[in-house]
DNA sequence: TAACCTCACGCAATCGTTTGTGTGGAAGGC
DNA sequence: GCCTTCCACACAAACGATTGCGTGAGGTTA
């Protein structure tokens, strides 16, 4: 059980095995190197496993200019919608070999700060940007190229580096699922405008929207509850006719559930609500939420994919989850009363 | 605003600054060396200056053996309480100098990837571990000592690398805060009894309510919404006069929540309900929560503190946050009916 | 048997820093 | 004027890997 107390650095498990450093690197690092003859290299792979040889990935980086980690830039570890994106992107750049380091980007000098940090002190191989706002000036570092990245749910200018979802067709979704129902008058509550994942959620939803004849009417709002609270108050003294509401966020949506509630109005029979980015508690609140669920599970898997898949290829291709956006009935969505 | 596109080595910096290479080290490294002229020293900084210097992480840490790194593990991105941690952490670690390295651990295995991964083959300086589970074999990797780490709110065999709140107190609070409210009958749910955070929380509240005259029932259940909802129904089968409940987690609550609304019970009127774990979100709820505030905001920063103070001075010691567990008044505690 | 080729390795430079140990020149003491 | 001291640097060896190139032994061919 006691393994040695250090690794082994490669030296010694060359003069273990009786040959040179270099030999030994050749057989650890390609196992099929047809220049070393079998039973050398047995010889040198019994010796690593005795002595518990373990590469040492700072000098392998130091010599090959790469690092085997990725940097993971993340907008705010509270949102629970993030938690999902992270934990399988965490999963598959381990699976994939590499370590993620972890930072938190709360305003433009600290993105530059990560950036420092990461890439140009510790050379990471690449940077996932869960973060970008558009047009925040930051992120015109990676237009030229150099520095491998992916801009995860974000639409940056730089063609090539962008995984995102099926976020237009969750807003004309919305449109039609609500529509259907036979409601007329319809509110949406959106996010701020230079995310442009909930962008695209909006003009999806006002194409739609349109197209079917709706009377929408559209307010901005962050991206928490309290900001959720109010907006339901400020959208309805608007449009007070609205029978229901989309809402682009799920944070969003527990404070106009709270709004509602305060107000004495019941749901789905007074005002129907439809979410946003399914959560496991949806199930469990007064009025169960019926949200428009997207494919978070694959989205940080996909983009590490991407990620990786720029850093050792050379390769970058922008990626559209072709998941369908689907409509998880909880039953907070139902007729307008006649 | 163009830098350089590849920052410049050390090596460069000397030859600008027309010295050898070691001075320029000597210089960057320790601004108050007395034995480099100030003029020289000028020269040197302001060809760094000029030229962008940024150290390599990797050059260095190779002849420092330190990486200027610390991992993370986590037992799950899912849980909201997980994040106030996570981020204070994260910020105080980079305040530090440091970066972090990601690691979710779901069981024995991916601790044991974790491990070869960021401390064998990355030679991390340190490791922030958040999910010890009592008893699990893994963990008695840290006991000999040789690698610097810190158990955060879990107390570990170890001395001196434990870092927790007054959970005891907590469970002694909620068993004060009941029975102050004249409750009689309380139940107890709480969590997996190889937590120990849990389970100290457990011990000061069966004492505490002992002490009281109370009459308790305990019950364990997993730290989900689920497991709340259907341990809400095992726990008043056991004993059905119970008036007041204590939730040991505040995902566990919500479940709580939702199966005494479709037994069609009202809080605080039928019977009171007391979390744990505050968060953002209690305050929406149908039945705004009342919670026992623990200091989590300060508890990454502080086992971050703890890990950092051991790499480099090499000093262990186990810390304890003094500040009060604080109840948060939403109202879903009240007087028993009489 | 001489020339040549191939096999199976060894040699040494390199990645970018840090740091113990020289070392040349100026200054100071006698 | 010579020896010592000290100042302000330079030299070179690490840290632990990777890799282009060199090379000795053995086998093949003419």
């Amino acid at each position: 059980m006691s393994a040695p107390r250090r690794p082994a650095r490669l030296h010694e498990v060359a003069r273990e095995a009786g040959v040179h450093v270099s030999t030994a690197s050749r057989v650890i690092n390609d196992a099929h190197d047809a220049s070393v003859r079998p039973e050398t290299r047995e010889r040198i792979l019994a010796a690593a496993r005795k002595l518990n040889y373990r590469p040492n990935a700072m000098a392998r980086g130091l010599r090959l200019r790469a690092t085997g980690a990725i940097g993971f830039l993340v907008p705010s570890l509270r949102n629970p919608v993030n938690s999902p994106v992270a934990r399988s992107a965490v999963a598959r750049a381990w699976e994939r070999g590499f370590v993620v380091l972890l930072a938190e980007d709360y305003g433009d000098e600290a993105a530059q700060a990560a950036y420092e940090r990461l890439v140009v002190q510790h050379r990471i191989d690449g940077l996932l940007i869960q973060s970008a706002r558009m047009g925040a000036p930051f992120f015109d570092h990676f237009d030229d190229g150099h520095v491998p990245c992916v801009f995860v749910d974000r639409a940056h200018t730089t063609a090539g580096r962008n995984v995102t979802m099926r976020d237009e067709d969750a807003g004309r979704l919305a449109a039609e699922h609500l529509a259907a129902l036979g409601h007329r008058g319809v509110g949406h509550i959106a996010g701020p405008a230079d995310l442009d994942t909930i962008e695209r959620r909006r003009r999806g939803f006002i194409a739609r929207a349109g197209e079917l004849g709706l009377e929408i009417t559209v307010l901005e709002a962050p991206l928490d509850e309290r900001a959720g609270y109010e907006a339901y108050a400020a959208i309805v003294a608007r449009a007070p006719s609205l029978t229901a509401l989309y809402v682009a966020n799920f944070n969003q949506s527990i404070g106009v559930l709270a709004a509602i509630r305060a107000g004495g109005r019941r749901i789905p029979s007074d005002i129907s609500i439809l979410s946003h980015d399914d959560d496991p508690l949806a199930e469990f609140l007064d009025a169960p939420l019926t949200a428009i669920e997207m494919p978070l599970g694959r989205l940080g898997a996909v983009a590490v994919d991407a990620l990786i898949d720029q850093i050792e290829g050379g390769r970058a291709e922008d990626r559209l989850l072709r998941d369908e956006p689907r409509i998880v009935d909880r039953g907070s969505t139902a007729a307008p009363r006649a």
